[in-house]
DNA sequence: TGTACATCAGTGAACGCGCGTTCACTGATGTAC
DNA sequence: TGTACATCAGTGAACGCGCGTTCACTGATGTAC
């Protein structure tokens, strides 16, 4: 029956949220609407009622977990001095816990093959997504001419992220930890220079 | 019918060749066995007189296809000064034919967060890979010690990986050309210091 | 070396299954008077 | 403000489709005598 409103935008909300979790656990082709609308309380029937397709919502639920990513990190060193500032990201993004906890994690890690071949409104999300977290790393290379800072914090941003994913796969803990290890050293040694 | 055991052979090997490229192209989950056994010149059902599931085919897939890549870089920097080595394998990993295209490239950016979702042997596979590939790295970082090369050479490793994949999410050709660039001038930089 | 037979690579139809999407239906919400 | 009716969120069955896998069959290859 209908719902109220607010009822409405709620139960939408819901969808986009358990979607952006569900993909990041079991991938976008295997996350399957039935399965997904289940763990959002509903059946898959209604989905066509806030959707057009499930692109759209593959759209919209990379689209909210990379502002609740980015928003998280920005809070996260909220006027800390800019020495204190980097390392606290990569202590964050780098850690075992992002890496073990994939569902509730940074999307471009999770999905980052999968966007490469979605469609156009997906890779533009991912894009300004990526560009956001840089945005966060760029101020924070202080010794950097800013046009120089800018072009170092895209390439900051994709070793953090090739990181995380590279870390999901290796079969060996000690080995995973390292690259954990590695990447924030590095990052951090050449920010100093 | 049947056939001799040299073709068998040949056809085996042709059927990884042909899957290693469509998984690269389409993703795993959505290369399906009948399009790529037509793409190889055969019938779907034939598939198991070779290999006992599509998990055991993305697995020798994966390996063929990181060996030639890792070969493919070595034969490139083979007997090149260490001044001269490190430039060249970063100007053709990270470059915009790799970037374009995906079903020759590597394995690791082109499927990496599928990877970190697959099996034991297959992750297994793309571990000895990802290590094989800081291997032709860490030698040619000379202004560091042995233990610190072995570890910088991981970060870089992911950070090559991390680059070719986001290049290929990022929608605006400019910026993707711009992080392939960063990254290159980034890993040199780093390294000379 | 030649013959009889077992093996098995490849074909093409079929299996059950889950996919994304559509639809008739229900009944509470929202709207027009 | 109260009533009559249109809207539409959600259900559950159904659509066609492609998936991974199985199987009976064919006939050339490999093997045993």
């Amino acid at each position: 029956m209908r719902r109220s409103k607010a009822d409405t935008a709620r139960t939408r909300e819901r969808i986009v949220e358990t979607a952006s979790q569900q993909f990041r656990r079991h991938g976008i082709s295997d996350a399957g609407l039935s399965r997904l609308m289940a763990a959002a309380g509903l059946t898959h029937g209604g989905f066509y009622r806030h959707f057009p397709s499930k692109d759209q919502l593959v759209t919209e639920a990379c689209q909210k977990a990379l502002i609740s990513l980015t928003d998280g990190l920005e809070a996260h060193v909220d006027g800390k001095s800019p020495n204190h500032a980097l390392p606290l990201l990569l202590e964050k993004y780098l850690s075992r816990t992002h890496r073990d906890q994939p569902a509730a994690g940074c999307v471009l890690s999770a999905l980052g093959s999968e966007l490469a071949r979605s469609d156009a409104a997906t890779r533009k999300v991912a894009t300004n997504g990526f560009l956001r977290l840089a945005g966060l790393i760029a101020p924070q290379l202080k010794t950097l001419p800013p046009d120089e800072a800018q072009d170092r914090s895209l390439a900051i941003a994709a070793a953090m992220v090739g990181t995380i994913t590279l870390s999901r796969i290796i079969t060996d803990a000690p080995t995973s930890n390292a690259l954990l290890r590695a990447t924030k050293n590095y990052i951090l040694k050449a920010a100093r220079k």
